[in-house]
DNA sequence: AACGATACGGAACACGGTTCCGCTTTTGCA
DNA sequence: TGCAAAAGCGGAACCGTGTTCCGTATCGTT
């Protein structure tokens, strides 16, 4: 097996034409460049020219607006993944690591304008989006949720899938509006999450 | 002072033509019913079909879409509004009136599909709408964070504006996934707000 | 050098909100 | 009652977006 893997958003790509790995770096850079001046909700057409290339050729290397933000931000969710275990093996309490880890995710979405949005956007051309950052993070949090049920610092009947959305839809809009602090009210969402105390 | 207030959000008119004022009600009832089927989502085209009218027709009586919104659950926001006071006069905790009044809150955007999501939009169209579920629900929400504070209840530092919006936002996508249960997450929050124990 | 596969650019299309304007209905006044 | 101005009406046309399509250009291999 040659494992040159890309589809659309796995990165290795080692049989295509040169021009077509030279342009899809370019796009990818364009893109990022764009997202953070534009927010995630540029468009397309904004990308390409900031790239230099045809929509046509966007299109090819990601079907849909969707895949290329994933493309885009696919390194920060995996990094952000991978620290989940990496925080339950230090000496935090898994409450603390959890929240840490919350903490981590918020700092994300906050940062890049409008992802949270998009990514409960009932539009149905984002489920890939979606479904990218909940198989790679449901996971984690499942484990970080389990880990501070057990130790008894937390309900123990909370789901990670609810809970992801719950603190995905907090940071709504949370930059543009300098009265809503995103942070502190996920920090309430997790204080919520205490058993209660008689 | 005759009081023919109307504009575009208020109901009465009583001062223009016959056939102008039978529209505005037609176009009422048939936005009401398209939310209902289709989500506050629904096309403006769609909601001019059903009402039997002209595009030029949804556009005078209401400047824009979000017009519409507010005014199809103008009276719905304002009972809510009118539910916390009476909330805190019975018997109940302050805590319990504001989480019965949250409650209030939820049902209404959870009933109408779409329409937290509206809420949040950063589409600049909406400002309106958002700024009249504002206008309408911050003071009585401050109320009763003030009172449940006084109780010596929850934080005394809860900004009712921050929590409102966390509460909307929570809401969104609520229908549409059988896996979210946005009052879960909702009562996990406001579980969140009571002082820290120590 | 030539040729087939691959990629490219961007015009064209679908769709949604909004604007504009010529035509119709209502109203107020003679 | 008759009639002109005012108030409304319908819907074609416009704009901004995502996406598709196809003729053309480029690459890499023979």
């Amino acid at each position: 097996m040659v494992n040159d893997r890309n589809e659309v958003t796995g990165q290795a790509a080692a049989s295509k034409r040169k021009d077509a790995r030279r342009n899809q770096e370019t796009l990818l850079n364009a893109a990022a460049a764009v997202f953070v001046t534009s927010g995630v909700n540029a468009p397309v057409r904004d990308i390409a020219a900031k790239a230099g290339v045809g929509l046509g050729t966007i299109y090819r290397h990601f079907p849909t607006r969707a895949d290329l933000i994933i493309a885009v931000y696919r390194h920060q969710v995996d990094a952000c993944a991978e620290a989940g275990p990496a925080l339950l093996a230090t000496s935090l309490s898994p409450h603390a690591a959890l929240g840490q880890w919350i903490n981590l995710f918020v700092d994300f979405l906050v940062t890049k304008h409008g992802l949270a949005a998009v990514l409960r956007s009932d539009n149905s051309d984002f489920e890939a989006l979606h479904a990218y950052f909940l198989d790679r993070l449901v996971p984690v949090c499942t484990e970080l949720l389990e880990a501070a049920a057990v130790a008894g610092e937390i309900r123990p009947d909370i789901d990670a899938y609810e809970l992801m959305r719950g603190v995905g839809n907090l940071c709504i809009g949370a930059d543009s509006d300098p009265r809503y602090d995103a942070r502190h009210m996920v920090e309430l969402l997790i204080a919520g999450l205490c058993r209660p105390h008689h």
